[in-house]
DNA sequence: TTACATGCCGTGTGCGCACACGGCAAAAAT
DNA sequence: ATTTTTGCCGTGTGCGCACACGGCATGTAA
């Protein structure tokens, strides 16, 4: 059961251990047939690093992570990238790995500006975060490639910028899925509302996406004809507000039977329906958030769509220790499943972030 | 950013390493006075132990695991534990972990004994096993307890034996969520077939369990009244005997609109159904198996529930090596979630395994 | 008293790897 | 012919931990 190590190969090749680890290396200065030599006898007995003994040696060099994120007390969504963040960081402790929070307010591109430099500022060994603003993001994506300062991207995606990787959810598919689900439990000339609860980025590209998957599902021969509204609304935290626009919306159409709420904030929509409303009225909407979860115990939301953004911030990490601690190669792009909840296995989801 | 080491320990605690590592391991030979003093050290500096130096200097022990499972060849279902625990193994190879599988063949109690007995003469570390057949399983059980030997149990659980842990599915509740599932499609007064592809276990647990927990979602009262039927049939292989049968037991139910097949065989069903019949009925199964993938796709299979049968592989050999090599807490049971899987979300399930 | 056992503790070594350092010969410069 | 440089290679040390070994007191038996 003993492994093939250093050792064994610069025995077997005829050399020390100190050239062995010059050829894994690459460090040079290793003559042309003494390298070929030690490259046959590694492939020939299979050598595997032992990744302990590895990072043990290099634990002298610590990776120094400076994460721009939401600011997870402004929106109960970002409590999920942040805390998946913090528990890879506490496993990947022992790499030497370090990271430090730059939390910026959810719906101002000033601060967020601002949050960028003060990051940029503490010579990160390399940046997590998401590029909510895009043109805001130009400035960092360029500092970051003229400093070779590796980076990932979660939650939104700038195909731009030559990241590390990007990890967060496939909101076109995440669309389309509504529309199948919502599809099972309509009727044939019902009809949906796509609802978008949002402020100021009524045209951001996650939206759209999501928007324009729903739409092409509903084009698909194999759906049912359903006639599908689109709708905004900014004010979802004024409760009377949202409950007398939603009455208008729904009175002149007496076949909506279903809602697709396309972020977080179904819990604001569910909330305000009256009980008649919600017994006729199939809502999909996305997250596991408390009041979300709430809301789906009482039958009030029929599914939420995880996109497992607690998942993101863990992986985001991991993608960073893998490529720049263990030379391990990360796929540049990682979408994460689309898990489809209804109070009958959401606990599951729940117990595995714990 | 340095860890805390024992070497840190040892000197502010104004004793040698070799004294807090006697500490650390409760190996005796040291005053009482001492040992209080260190470990009080211990706490307020938050001593954590750097699992790679620990089990670089532990690597001359190694754990021998004997899985015992259904062999793979005799039915598709049994390739995924069987992968996920393959590549558990991979990832932990570091730490010494050499692995040994003993196939039995699936419907037969007399060759499973004799792979129990097979298994156990080889003196394992540790034993791995899918105890499908109860009384066959009570030798194994009684054994392995009485040479201290730790066991994991996957897809079936007993609860009297006292593994280190079950890793499995909870029937029940995906009874319950097939219910929630086809509920959300079907309309008052439609019925619903529970339907079990299986041979001589007609009343084993699992299965018994997954219909009492489909009965009991459409007694709830926010269900919709849905009448079912429980029907068995064991010749599943023979697509004539099965489409025939099919066809007799849907003629006198015209609202016969859904089928729940109780295992992963629901390809077995949806390769029979003729055009017509396919469109009226809905279907649930279990598990991302090929010819399960290549239905769904052609959306005659509506929902399959994957009980992440790769992940019960990976997670036992896990929950071996975390309680035998790193020494840290198992819960002893643990349910894996139940993912509701549709065309447009399988990909995401697939990826992950590879 | 001497001989021996026992409790308690420090030191040394090795796990597999990364990397600094220094040595030795051949090649280049003086 | 001599110094100096350069290419190539081996040796030594340390990462944090586990564990064997041996030492020094004190207590007990002869």
């Amino acid at each position: 059961m003993m492994e093939v190590t250093i050792k064994d190969i610069a025995r077997i090749a005829g050399v020390s251990t100190g050239t062995v680890d010059r050829v894994i290396h690459e460090r040079g200065n290793v003559a042309v047939e003494v390298r070929n030599r030690v490259q046959q006898v590694m492939r020939e007995l299979g050598y595997q690093p032992n990744i302990m003994a590895r990072s043990l040696a290099n634990n002298r060099k610590s990776l120094r992570i400076a994460a721009i994120l939401p600011d997870y007390r402004s929106d109960p969504y970002w409590v999920q990238p942040k805390e998946g963040v913090e528990r890879a960081v506490e496993m990947v402790r022992h790499y030497g790995v370090a990271l430090e929070f730059h939390y910026f307010p959810l719906f101002d591109p000033q601060g967020y500006s601002e949050k960028i430099r003060e990051a940029l500022a503490t010579q990160p060994d390399a940046v997590l975060f998401a590029p909510l603003f895009l043109a805001e993001s130009d400035w960092l994506i360029q500092e970051t490639t003229r400093l070779a300062i590796p980076k990932v991207m979660i939650n939104t995606r700038i195909e731009s910028a030559d990241a590390l990787c990007y990890i967060g959810q496939d909101s076109y598919q995440s669309g389309v899925l509504a529309g199948r689900l919502l599809d099972f439990g309509l009727q044939d000339g019902d009809s949906a509302m796509v609802l978008t609860l949002d402020k100021g980025v009524r045209n951001a590209r996650h939206l759209l996406d999501k928007q324009q998957g729903f739409k092409d599902f509903f084009g698909r021969p194999e759906s049912k004809s359903i006639t599908i509204y689109y709708e905004d609304f900014e004010a979802f935290d004024d409760d009377k507000a949202l409950r007398q626009w939603l009455k208008t919306c729904l009175q002149d159409r007496p076949r909506l039977n279903s809602i697709f709420v396309t972020n977080s904030r179904a819990y604001h929509l569910a909330a305000v329906l009256d009980a008649e409303t919600q017994k006729r009225v199939k809502i999909v909407g996305f997250d596991l958030l408390e009041p979300n979860l709430q809301l789906l115990a009482d039958n009030k939301i029929h599914f939420l769509i995880n996109q497992n953004a607690w998942q993101q911030g863990y992986l985001a990490v991991m993608a960073l220790v893998n490529h720049l601690v263990l030379n391990k190669p990360v796929p540049s792009l990682q979408y994460l499943p689309l898990d489809i909840v209804v109070k009958e296995n959401v606990e599951y989801y729940l117990q595995m972030n714990r």
